[in-house]
DNA sequence: TACTTTCCATACGCTAACGTATGGTATTGT
DNA sequence: ACAATACCATACGTTAGCGTATGGAAAGTA
């Protein structure tokens, strides 16, 4: 079982600079010499731990998922109170998160490939799904809680792929206040 | 000036089939022989339009933007009406718009091109503004605007990029009553 | 110690695409 | 009629990256 550890290891290494290449320069840029080469290893080692380039790219989606681990579902979990409180508190963590993330990446990919734009769909979905949840606490109808949690995601993802995001934690905390009231003011 | 207007045409007949590639599969596909053959000519004819293919791909942007001709900002013109009455037809316009645009392959490219980024950025600003303007008008402070703008604007952002826009045109102005109810009901 | 497995390096052939050189044809100007 | 120009085809050299074959070292295993 030792052995496995390890290799899956090697295999994530491969992964985790395989995910760097791709948010700093895209998919077109993850060609397994160049990436070799930032490992510090050559071809050979690629060819032991994939089948080929196909393969590792087939696997990065799964390995960016993995890696979320949505943070967001233990916020909304562990923070007491109504659902109101939850949505400040989810609002205030995404504030002082990096908004280097690797989603603009994975949808710029997932833009011509068709598996990772499935992978990319369930995470909105999932991300969503907390957020109309929530609606549907605070008293809105399934279908009303789904739209309005639509306005609140979108509202995230225009921000991160059009490079809206504010620089500083205090500006975003300013727009997360702006936000929660306009979308709450009447529940 | 005949000589001209022909010889931008057959660029613009190579940019416009840049495009098309571009959306079907991305810029990493765009290359120079496979859009010869689409075009039915060879490599001869390209190295005549164009120095080389960065020559195509810094120009390509600018094709797009000269594409848009924002009929948006027509259609604001147009409208008789208060700033409500001309959101709702802004609405019911991008409602019946074709959902396959060009946006979401420009902003996937732009993720990796500074230059591109920077034709997406104008244009997303000018949209923006567009809206900023009409909640200005609606009586909303700038900054008041400025954000209920974001909120108006990102969510057509996130639809497209999230490919959660509705199939049918009925259903899509369903959802833009809803937006523009949402975002409105307190002017 | 000898065998086996794991992991990586080196060397090779192959292909797609780039860019250049050069020549050909058709249209246009005079 | 006859240059000149615009437009495109063909042929060529070059390179980056893919994938394979093979060998070798290190570490575990018997």
């Amino acid at each position: 079982m030792n052995k496995k550890r390890d290799q899956s290891q090697d295999r994530d290494s491969w992964f985790a600079e395989a995910l760097e290449l791709l948010r700093e320069r895209g998919v077109y840029h993850v060609k397994v010499e160049p990436l070799a080469q930032r490992l510090g290893v050559t071809k050979g080692s690629f060819y032991w731990h994939f089948k080929n380039r196909g393969d590792l790219l087939d696997s990065l989606p799964d390995f960016w998922v993995r890696r979320q681990t949505d943070p967001v579902l233990a916020i909304v979990q562990s923070t007491d109170g109504g659902p109101i409180e939850k949505m400040r508190a989810l609002l205030t963590f995404l504030a002082h998160e990096d908004p280097d993330r690797y989603d603009n990446a994975m949808r710029a990919w997932a833009q011509f490939d068709a598996n990772v734009s499935r992978s990319v769909a369930e995470v909105d979905d999932r991300r969503m799904a907390t957020a109309r949840v929530l609606f549907e606490e605070a008293g809105l109808s399934r279908e009303d809680a789904a739209f309005r949690a639509r306005l609140w995601y979108f509202y995230d993802v225009g921000e991160h792929v059009t490079h809206d995001t504010p620089p500083t934690i205090s500006e975003r905390l300013e727009r997360a206040k702006l936000r929660l009231k306009l979308l709450t003011s009447d529940l």
